[in-house]
DNA sequence: ACGGGGATCGGCT
DNA sequence: GCCGATCCCCGTA
């Protein structure tokens, strides 16, 4: 939450801050897809933490940063960011010029930043092509609101989403906005 | 503002 | 075959 999502391409550079983000656990959570085994398509979040987890749904795709040890496999989702730098690169990614849509989802942030199941297994860790860099103003926790994840059918009621609360860049349920779910210590530690 | 339905395809059983 | 960690459009209000 605290961080950049920066993305070189031969066209230009993209930045955004990341603004809603979703965990998914090693351990007791239907909704992460190794909760049945490692499958070719799951197998980076097995490995190395600080790899992108990239797959597709629908006609899309979803970003993740691998988030535990090698054999524990967990994930953070990225949902959103706000448009920072390249927001014109990214329209022509989008095909819209709507700034509040550029970003806002998994899937229109994945083509916003021209991301696709090519960048699954890449080192977010190395500054280069597609990483995750730290936000000089990172942001007080106060702002972060856990609220249930979207879109999933399983482990539907733990709070495992993240936001800055009011933000508009943030997709999903907006009721959530006014509306805290919870807020401990140990969520917002996952978070910044 | 919110909710339902369809598109659409790769991955899994 | 079935089903989705989605998106977009079109209803209603």
């Amino acid at each position: 939450m605290s961080c950049l999502l920066v993305r070189k391409t031969p066209r230009g550079m993209l930045t955004g801050r990341i603004v809603e983000t979703e965990a998914y656990l090693s351990e007791g959570d239907p909704a992460c897809h190794a909760a049945r085994g490692m499958t070719p398509r799951n197998r980076v979040m097995f490995g190395t933490p600080g790899k992108a987890y990239v797959y597709s749904i629908h006609t899309r795709c979803c970003l993740n940063a691998v988030s535990q040890s090698r054999g524990t496999p967990a994930a953070v989702l990225i949902r959103a960011i706000e448009p920072l730098t390249g927001e014109a690169l990214m329209s022509v990614h989008r095909r819209t010029t709507d700034r509040l849509n550029l970003a806002r989802g998994p899937g229109r942030l994945c083509e916003a930043f021209s991301i696709d199941r090519r960048l699954d297994d890449f080192d977010l860790t190395r500054g280069k092509r597609l990483w995750i860099a730290p936000r000089e103003d990172p942001v007080p926790p106060d702002l972060i609101t856990a609220s249930p994840r979207i879109g999933i059918s399983a482990g539907k009621e733990l709070p495992l989403r993240f936001f800055l609360d009011g933000c508009p860049f943030v997709s999903g349920l907006r009721r959530w906005h006014r509306r805290p779910v919870r807020r401990t210590r140990f969520e917002h530690r996952h978070v910044t």
